[in-house]
DNA sequence: GCTTGATTTGAACGCATGTTCAGTTAAACG
DNA sequence: CGTTTAACTGAACATGCGTTCAAATCAAGC
C-alpha cells in the first residue's frame, strides 16, 4: 500500500465542501461551477469526483449536515425541565447564537431548497420540521398558563422567521454585539408569546 | 406605417415579464434560460431582445417594479393620523395582504438579490430600506408611550422578517384564511411591540 | 529505491448558455 | 393591392457547463 490507508485524503474532502459552501453562499448554487469550486481548492474539476458523486450531492451533503448538526446541538443545548418562559429564552439564545455563527450554512440551506431534487428536498424539509417542533413543544407546554397564545403553530412560524432573520443583517462589528441582540430578541419573543 | 404605432406590442412585453417571474420563482434566476422564458410565451429566444436589453434587466425590472409598487401602495394604504397601535395594525394587515397576493414577486425579490450586479443591488436595497422606514416610523412614534420597546430598529427588522415569512407557507386552501392569519399576526406584532 | 495505489491532471464528450442579426412574416395604412 | 415596418424566426457565435477517463504524478511501505 502507499499513502494512508482508507479511501481519500481527509483534508481535500472537507476543503471541497468548505469551498462549495463559500461559493454557493456568495453566488448561489446554479451560478457556481465545478471548475470554480475546484479552483478555489487548487484542483482541476475532475478531481472533485473522487469526493462527490455529482454537484447536487455537494449541496445536499451541506444541507443535511447542517440540519442534523442543528438538531444534535439543540438536543444538547435545550435543557429539559425548565419553565416554559425560561425554555423559550434558552431556545431564542441558542437559535441566534448557532445561526449567527454559521451564517453561510443557514443562508444556503434556506436559499437553495429549490435546487434540490424531490427526494432530497423532502428529507431536508423533514429535518426542518423536526427542529421547529422543538420550539412548538415549548410554546404548547406553556399555552394558557405561562403564555397567552391563540395559535402555537402560527407563533412557531412567526418566531422562527423572526429569529432566523437575524442572520441576514447581523455583523460582528455592528452597533450591537451578539449578546445584546439576543437579549432584545428574548424580550421580544417573550412578549410575542404573551409570557407572564 | 404598418401595425400599431408605438414601439412594441403591449401584450408580448408584459407576457415575457410574467413568464420570467413565474420561472424565476420556480427555479431561480440562474437556472432559467432565455429559451425557456421565450418558449413559455411562445416565442424564439431572439425575440425577447425586442423587449429586454439582457437577462439581468429582466430580473432588475421585476424587482424594481415590485419595490416601487410596494412603496406606492403603502403610501396609499397607510393612513396618517392613526394612533401608533392602530397604525401598527394597519401596517401588519397591509404587509401580509400585499405580500401574500404577490408571493412570486416577493420570493424572487428576496431570493435573487445576489444575482443583481452592484448598482442594481444598491437601488433595490435603497427601496427596501425606504419601506422598512415606514414601519420604524410607526414604532418610533409610539415609543415609550403606546409601545414598550428598547430598540425600534431591531423591532423593525424582527417584525418585517416575521411578517414576510408568511409568504413562505401561506396557502389559500390552508387551515386559516388570510383574514384569520392577519388577525393573529396583528395580535403577535402588538404584543411584540409591548402595545398597551 | 522500487513498487504500489491513492490522488490528480488534462483533454475530451455532448450539450446548453446569452446574445446578435440577416432574413421572413404579417398586419395595418394609403 | 401594394407598401411599409413592427414583430419574429432560425441559425450562428463563442463560451461555458457537468461529467468521464486514460494517463501522469506522488508519497509511503517494503
Amino acid at each position: 500500500m502507499a499513502r494512508k490507508t482508507g479511501s481519500h485524503s481527509d483534508i481535500t474532502g472537507p476543503a471541497i465542501h468548505a469551498a462549495a459552501l463559500k461559493l454557493f453562499a456568495r453566488h448561489g448554487y446554479d451560478a457556481v461551477s465545478m471548475r470554480q469550486i475546484a479552483s478555489e481548492v487548487g484542483l482541476q474539476a475532475g478531481a472533485l469526483y473522487n469526493y462527490v458523486i455529482h454537484k447536487q450531492a455537494l449541496l445536499y451533503d451541506l444541507m443535511r449536515g447542517h440540519m442534523e448538526a442543528l438538531l444534535d446541538a439543540s438536543e444538547d443545548a435545550l435543557e429539559a425541565g425548565l419553565a416554559p418562559k425560561e425554555a423559550l429564552e434558552q431556545f431564542v439564545r441558542f437559535h441566534i447564537s448557532y445561526h449567527v455563527q454559521r451564517a453561510e450554512l443557514v443562508f444556503v440551506s434556506y436559499m437553495e431548497l429549490r435546487a434540490l431534487d424531490a427526494d432530497n428536498f423532502a428529507e431536508i424539509a423533514r429535518l426542518r420540521r423536526a427542529y421547529e417542533n422543538k420550539l412548538e413543544a415549548i410554546l404548547r407546554a406553556g399555552q394558557g398558563r405561562d403564555f397567552a397564545l391563540e395559535d402555537t403553530k402560527l407563533a412557531t412560524l412567526a418566531l422562527i422567521a423572526m429569529l432566523t432573520g437575524v442572520t441576514n443583517w447581523f455583523r460582528e462589528e455592528g452597533r450591537l454585539d451578539q449578546e445584546a441582540v439576543a437579549a432584545h430578541y428574548v424580550a421580544m419573543a417573550q412578549r410575542l408569546a404573551g409570557a407572564r
